[in-house]
DNA sequence: AAAATATAGTTGACCAGGAAACTAGATCGG
DNA sequence: CCGATCTAGTTTCCTGGTCAACTATATTTT
């Protein structure tokens, strides 16, 4: 057999490690919300709505980084489910609006309690200093890269 | 309108940028194997084949986290690229192994610079004391949340 | 040794999201 | 004011996963 490069190592990355304790964060949150039987983007287009006038579905697609064909869909589940409705706009024929109902607004600060939780699961082990020295490299790095749009999964 | 109440916000919470920095350059590094025509699962098994034995699907899909039923279509479609070479076990009929052929261990060092610059690209805006503290803390939470398995997506 | 159980891998049904074609309505330029 | 173009949302097709049922082989129990 001839000898094979050396290469770096997956572990060399930091890149390896963010997506690690990303998706082991993630997944944890994922399964906390499964209990109440929503998803991580139902959640994200939920508290994207909370506290806000409803809005337009492409506003909603830009602001979380899916494709507008997606959030037909997500709306969709979310009608199904009784939490946001969605609205014709009577000026433009085109333009529609998503807002939560009453039981999108009061489900919104549980599933909240969920999001705090989860946080603490994970990052309450690190010292104050520390959760602040990683918050603000973190945001060094998501502004410096330009990353406006909320992540989904 | 009742006046709702206030939660937490979306970006209060660490894994919010965590998934929002590594979503990004996640996705980077996916557009940039794209382009060699190799998902960001099949960068991961292939490396995790490179300088080993060849090794079980099961094996794999724990390593990996996935499920065995997506290691076989997985595995499928890198047989299909001719990247790697599945062989059944002689002493266990149920076993296989799969292996990188001569063209998969080619390609893995050239897709391993594309991993090197991805994280170039996104971490090298830090110091290297930054690189470090964040490396540091990201390993601490792995280890303290026990998360053994590779990161996919 | 036969029956029961466990294990390795595959398969099929299903689901969520992206890309691009499509529909309907708005706007703009002559 | 009419055709061209643009915009908002939907739909269709595709991909890549999970889950659970299934097939085949191994192992354990009796």
């Amino acid at each position: 057999m001839t000898s094979n490069p050396r290469i770096s190592d997956l572990t060399d990355h930091l890149g390896f490690w963010l997506r690690t304790v990303s998706n082991h964060v993630s997944q944890s949150f994922a399964a906390k919300l499964a209990d109440r039987n929503i998803t991580v983007a139902e959640w994200v287009v939920m508290r994207s709505l909370y506290g806000n006038e409803p809005m337009a579905p492409s506003r909603l697609a830009a602001d979380i980084g899916m494709t507008r064909g997606a959030i037909t869909k997500l709306a969709d589940r979310l009608i199904a489910k009784s939490l946001i409705i969605r609205r014709s706009s009577e000026e433009d024929g085109r333009a529609q609006t998503l807002g939560l109902t009453k039981r999108g607004v009061e489900l919104v600060p549980q599933l909240a309690v969920l999001a705090d939780g989860n946080d603490a699961e994970f990052f309450g082990t690190l010292s104050a200093g520390e959760r602040r020295t990683l918050e603000k490299l973190l945001r060094r790095l998501a502004e410096q890269g330009d990353m406006r749009t909320m992540p989904i999964d």
